[in-house]
DNA sequence: TTGAGGTAGATGCAAACGCATGAACATCAG
DNA sequence: CTGATGTTCATGCGTTTGCATCTACCTCAA
């Protein structure tokens, strides 16, 4: 990797980075979220998209957040109402997670209203700039395999 | 603003949301960060960036952190010598935060490492797409003027 | 079949966070 | 000059988070 390489992938990183942080907070500035936190409607909305219950750990993929952070605001959500939790008859260990039609109500609710929001944010770009940022994200999000297994004796 | 448009500004949104939380992750679990959080080294390299002090909330305008929070990190980070606070003379509200050596010798020494890290994972991205992601995120982040300033009211 | 090692999720606890509010200063109309 | 309003940062307090660890279960080699 030539230095001018690495230097153009901090730039680019710095300015998703720039940009994430500046609509996450223009996002959470708008009245829209009623008793949901962003956070809570991030699991809600991972839920919603998705036809079958989902284990603790596929949500932890998409969300931010640590396992045991994880697992509490699950539980948070389940005592609202808005998630269930099921045993898993196929692993004793796992817990299926699904929507409730509260919960699905609710994202439904916030999800439609925020929606406008991100259009009108991410309506400053060019139809071929949007298209070009969701395959830029895509194959930033898929994951790498190391391509130095070495790296893995690397640590402290 | 037509639904498709409106479709494909929620799809990159969701894009860039999940690239972010999935590079996050990856970089958290890098073991570059020493004694430094990932929100520790973001202020610290947003400090770094600027050859002027900083007020408060200028930092709090990079950093995705509410002011009481980012006041208190600032407060440890001062404690533990990274980060010098002084009273603005010109204005007898505010503070000017700067790196101190130590600070600024601490930014450099992970800085340098989680660059690297940063590079490896951009690098599935052409150069083409790296500009691409710099100048999209650039226009993200600059703050629109409310087209529609009846909004204001439309608060709860 | 068994036991060693790995994985999924929950829990104790200290640290950090967000919200509401306070204190100090700035600004500006009258 | 003065008081009303806005801005900047700090602080009290209840909630949430992360780290370390625990329990329960799964997997698989011997």
């Amino acid at each position: 990797m030539t230095a001018s390489r690495s230097r153009r992938a901090n730039a680019a990183w710095e300015s998703l980075l720039t940009a994430h942080a500046a609509l996450m907070k223009r996002f959470a500035a708008e009245p829209i979220w009623g008793e949901l936190s962003m956070r809570e409607y991030d699991v809600l909305y991972t839920l919603s998209k998705h036809a079958e219950p989902l284990r603790l750990y596929e949500l932890g993929r998409d969300v931010l957040l640590s396992q045991p952070a994880l697992s509490r605001l699950v539980d948070r959500l389940a005592e609202r109402g808005l998630i269930e939790r099921a045993a898993d008859p196929a692993d004793g260990r796992g817990v299926r997670l699904a929507l409730t039609a509260a919960g699905r109500e609710a994202q439904r609710r916030v999800g439609g209203r925020h929606a406008v929001d991100v259009a009108r944010a991410v309506a400053v770009l060019t139809d071929e700039e949007m298209r070009q940022l969701e395959a830029i994200g895509r194959k930033l999000a898929a994951r790498t395999e190391p391509s130095t297994p070495d790296r893995q004796e690397a640590s402290r």
